[in-house]
DNA sequence: TATGAATGAGAATTCATTCAT
DNA sequence: TATGAATGAATTCTCATTCAT
């Protein structure tokens, strides 16, 4: 007997992969509003216009699905940001691109920053085995390769590299703070100007003290 | 008339105190590990080694006793706080007494951290007509009071008065950050070495550009 | 050792006398009000003034506090519409007696009339082993009281006697259906108006046809 | 916008409709022999041979539910009398039509019949607003149509007019009670004499006094 | 005797998942 | 593949009854 897939995704069709996208947008839509728990797989079904036993074509479970939702936004995320950063030369440029290119994914994908803050406040509540994606590991992934970032252009001294670090955390925090603000309308600024107060502040936390 | 269907709260005894409190703690632990939805009422009594028709003598409903959970610890730390700053002369003294407290009695009080970082995110998903206290406008209190702290010490050019708001947000969120860190274990530094960075940025980030 | 008495109520000095029956009072209001099942004994007690614990020092259980706020009532009633007839010589005059003692007792004891309705439509549901009073019983007994005496003044043709066990079950629901309409306002005329149009029915209906 | 919360209702195939007849009949079965408050939705659907989840698909709430079963009955009552009653001419036919219809249909209704008898009672505990169908509202319109046919056939003067409104419910009552004089096997005589008995009461009413 | 806090069995309702069509 | 009816475990909240004070 060959291993039988136990269960398989509809197969590789355009129309399979129409679906998929489409229970993926519905997904993040409603996950986004109403957290993990809150949602049921019939309003997910419902907003993607399909039947609920579809979904579980598709997805083995619910938390598979919202870990796929949560999955393929943190993915572009990460190739946007790296993407805009490659074309930076300088420390400036490079700090900006980070900050601008990730701001602006999020205030472009909305729901799926609701979902990312959701994930993250959930890292300091269930540290261990957490099903889907492992978010913390990926999170401090991506804080590392800030810092290194930073470190190249820091004065050698020991002090500067924990600077690097706690500048890089700063980074994420003070980028992830602005996109909320933009979100939620706390803010009174353009995007824009929020973006070059932060590159500011983090240049500046660069030089000598 | 009949009185209206009958109110039991065990009264004022220090006995009922100190019950009332334990469940709270109970509350605060289960809460802070698996969120509202995830919790069960019978976990909680379990946590406060009573039965679970208990809980309800002295809240109404599992949302009530969240509410008193996460108010008890926003009351305190706003309270600690500002005492803190209270004492402080220099703007440089104010921003360290802030950063120092606050990180301090989240370091001190790791399940409301939790809480409080759940229900951060929270605002963002469920926008309008939460239950429970109002976090958001407690939030948005407690960052204009810090920002017109800063203002009170920057030149009065109007590019400043934004700033000011801008720098009040990005102190609130480096605090948090910084906390998390430490909850997480993220941190290679102490705690005092954190917030001498976090104190260290904004006050750069205070002078001409 | 004496045969303890596994629980009594309270001695038979007139304050407990007087405790029993201010339970009683409220009892019958309260479950006049809600029925048994809807009723509390939180609100039984709240209406009487005292502690739920106190209602068990009266009383074995909300059960039996249940039969006996109907006992009570049923047994009162019996007395006064005995009474009441006794005094009647002829058949019209018992008749009305019967109709006027029964209805104005059930007009003056609004609550205890919403029990005994309640308690008549419980004995076509649970026809068997119900609990407290044998309703059915004092039921079926005072009918049967009722049939004797119509019989004594009819013709001794056997027809007579299926009429006069007919026409005693018709007084019964007559009178207890006039009761229901002056308690709920059904009735537009005076309740000794209607007691003469009950009367004037039965005793056209004891005539030869 | 998302879609609001998805209502199912198993669509309208005619195994659907067996589904929720035969839920229906559970029901009556259940909330007849119990009442509302004591009857649980677990032995409705163990009754009907479901899961309890599968009610739920059908009927909103078990209030509903009863609701359902309350209504379904009284109207097809209503049905069956006023089309018996529509073949009458004279009327004595007319008003041994009415009798034989009502006290008929309970008789081959009986759980219905417990069901009325309960909500009747249950009219002069809670008289304002109770859930389900408005049955004080219908009752008396039932009755009142009986008032408007004993009219026409009676002279003109004032008090007969009383008379008929006062006749119109005893007739109600007296069918009522025949019906559960069966029900409860408290009569000794056939169920069509009882109907001649009670014909013939209302009908010697009528006559002058 | 009186109290009222504590208990925990019980009931309505929801919803992820399955599976026959 | 797609559907959606059926399932039943799980959860919140209530309240009769007990018992230590």
């Amino acid at each position: 007997m060959p291993p039988s897939p136990v269960r398989r995704a509809p197969s590789r069709s355009s129309d399979a992969d129409a679906r998929r996208a489409a229970i993926l947008a519905a997904a993040r839509h409603v996950f986004a509003a109403k957290g993990f728990r809150d949602t049921t797989v019939d309003e997910i079904a419902a907003t993607a216009g399909i039947a609920k036993g579809t979904v579980y074509l598709y997805f083995r479970s619910k938390r598979e699905l919202y870990g796929a939702a949560l999955t393929s936004g943190i993915g572009e995320l990460a190739t946007v940001v790296t993407a805009r950063m490659a074309k930076a030369r300088t420390l400036e440029q490079k700090v900006r691109a980070y900050v601008q290119a990730r701001a602006g994914y999020f205030d472009a994908h909305r729901e799926f920053l609701k979902l990312y803050v959701a994930e993250f406040a959930d890292v300091f509540r269930h540290p261990g085995r957490r099903p889907g994606p492992d978010f913390e590991r990926l999170y401090l992934e991506h804080v590392s390769g800030l810092e290194k970032m930073l470190q190249q252009s820091m004065p050698g001294r020991a002090s500067a590299r924990l600077s690097a670090r706690a500048l890089a955390f700063a980074l994420a925090d003070l980028t992830r703070g602005l996109a909320l603000r933009q979100l939620r309308g706390w803010s009174r600024t353009r995007l824009a100007d929020e973006v070059e107060f932060v590159v500011g502040l983090v240049l500046k936390g660069l030089r000598k003290p």
